[in-house]
RNA sequence: GGCUUGGUGGCAGAGUGGUUAUGCAGAGGACUGCAAAUCCUUGUAUGCCGGUUCGAUUCCGACCCAAGCCUCCA
């Protein structure tokens, strides 16, 4: 089975080929670090961090380049606003969404670049662009890329530019010889940061950081280009005409879009003041919660949290740790290896089933609801034909590669139920008192008595259960 | 107006040219003093209309509806 990945180019899932077979050049657009990462922000680094994941499960030789845009006009504005230097906020954001993509259990990419590291390459690109006739710079010291000279424009977006009559902005810019045509190089406003330039003093405009770094880190050509939804028109189809305008040649083999994140049904914005932070994420859940959750659908479809979006995913962690915690105690007297063998087979035949066809992490989690539920079975059983634990270190290798479910299933589960006890007050002597004292109704089968302390401990978010090895609690999700 | 993506059971959400995953919720059962957990069984769906086909939810076309992009956006 091959790996297949939907082209947004071709709007069709082909198979998977790189340019250079076994090795993978990848870039994903991040983040401008105008302000806080929100959860658009960590779906998409997560999606763009399983897909690397999973390439290099598969063997693939990756180089993975993701980028912070760190100058442009809303950085500008906002470090303004509250009377910061430009570069100092940005700096501080970077360092700020950093630390939270590594909370997010997200793997560093292979290179981490930054437009105004890269300033150099993307003056030169730039000039390139001039020399070629693509660019051209205006008296005010702005250059433009002349839309016209790239007749493929739209080739992405299939957006017909001379159809497409809203998108023209009637806000001439002075210097600017025609509508369509989209700013390199921004001239510096007195008092605004700038670089120097063959043009004056001034920065790079958006979109072409994302062509230079590309060119500097992956070279002329890449297998896969990424990113939001929202990034493919404009900002993914002015990349393409300004590589391809330098290169003459195919920019990205594969283009590849995640979904983007709605919340209770509406589009996630700043004027609804509906978003949500990574930061305030990260503060009620873990990286095991937020990731299971933003997974469980296939990437390039929308998400939709609503109020069971995140407990949901908590419930479902936590039963599979606890699965995974009640293997250690199996009975592997029976145990054929053939058989787990088979077994382990079968679980890896449907893992990569469902990645292979575009990365349908989704797809993988329902099926591994199967595997938990196999498990289960066989533990019901006083022996077991399979050797669970085998099985069980089998499936949380395959969960690796979304990065869930790598901690030890035992601190997991105390972890989480210590925590509870803290955030509700709720001591482990309070417990074992009312344990205790159920415990003597029982004896005395005074079950009115019994079922009075634990509906009394239900109350306080604790089930408790009666097992073969005596009576447990555990919270009640 | 242009473009894109979708419309699947009570809700969420996959795959598939011919027995329609999975999760939550529901029903029945095993287990239990009763529960919980777990397991087993189970009901309910493919927007509308045409076409291709022996057969379409799946392919094609029209229509309706929704969301997104066309301005900064992951």
């Amino acid at each position: 089975m091959s790996l297949k990945i939907y082209n947004v180019m071709s709007r069709s899932k082909e198979d998977f080929v790189p340019l250079t077979p076994g090795v993978v050049k990848m870039y994903a657009c991040g983040i401008t670090v105008s302000g806080d990462a929100h959860v658009g922000h960590a779906y998409q680094s997560v999606v763009f961090d399983v897909i690397t994941r999973y390439l290099r499960y598969k063997g693939f030789d990756v180089t993975y380049v993701r980028n912070y845009t760190d100058v442009d006009d809303n950085i500008i504005k906002n470090a303004n606003a509250i009377g910061q230097d430009p570069m100092e906020f940005a700096e501080e954001h970077i360092a700020t969404i950093d630390k939270q993509m590594d909370a997010l259990g997200n793997n560093p990419p292979t290179v981490m670049a930054r437009a105004t590291h890269c300033i150099d390459d993307i003056i030169k690109f730039i000039e390139q662009l001039i020399a070629n006739g693509h660019a051209y710079a205006a008296d005010t010291g702005d250059v433009y890329f002349r839309l016209a000279s790239f007749p493929e424009y739209g080739k992405l977006s299939h957006i017909n530019m001379e159809k497409n009559e809203v998108a023209v902005r009637k806000d001439l810019e002075p210097g600017k010889q025609n509508d369509l045509d989209f700013a390199l190089w921004k001239s510096a406003k007195p008092g605004e940061i700038y670089w120097d330039s063959p043009w004056g003093r001034g920065r790079p405009g958006w979109h072409i950081e994302c062509s230079a770094m590309n060119m500097r880190f992956l070279g002329e050509q890449i297998d896969i280009h990424g990113g939001g939804r929202d990034l493919i028109f404009p900002h993914h189809e002015n990349e393409i005409a300004q590589t391809e305008s330098v290169t003459g040649r195919p920019f990205a083999k594969y283009w590849v879009h995640c979904g983007l994140v709605k919340i209770n049904g509406q589009k996630m914005s700043k004027s609804l003041g509906n978003g949500i932070l990574l930061r305030d994420m990260l503060a009620k859940y873990d990286a095991d919660i937020i990731r299971f959750a933003l997974l469980r659908n296939a990437y390039s479809n929308d998400i939709d949290i609503n109020d069971s979006f995140f407990p949901d995913a908590a419930r479902h962690i936590y039963k599979m740790y606890s699965t995974l915690a009640r293997v250690n105690s199996a009975d592997k007297s029976k145990a054929d290896s053939a058989k787990t063998e088979t077994k382990i087979a079968e679980i890896t035949a449907e893992f990569e089933h469902a990645m292979d066809d575009n990365f349908n992490t989704g797809h993988m989690i329902a099926s591994s609801f199967g595997w938990f539920d196999f498990i289960d079975a066989e533990l019901r059983k006083p022996a077991s034909n399979y050797d669970l634990s085998a099985i069980a270190a089998h499936i949380v290798k395959l969960f690796g590669v979304l990065n869930i479910l790598q901690a030890d299933a035992c601190t997991y589960i105390s972890s989480v139920k210590d925590a509870f006890l803290r955030t509700h007050n709720i001591t482990t002597e309070f417990i074992a008192d009312r344990l205790n004292a159920r415990a003597d109704a029982k004896k005395n089968r005074d079950f009115a008595r019994a079922d009075a302390v634990r509906d009394e401990l239900l109350s306080m978010g604790l089930q408790v259960c009666d097992t073969p090895h005596g009576t447990e609690w555990d919270i009640k999700f």
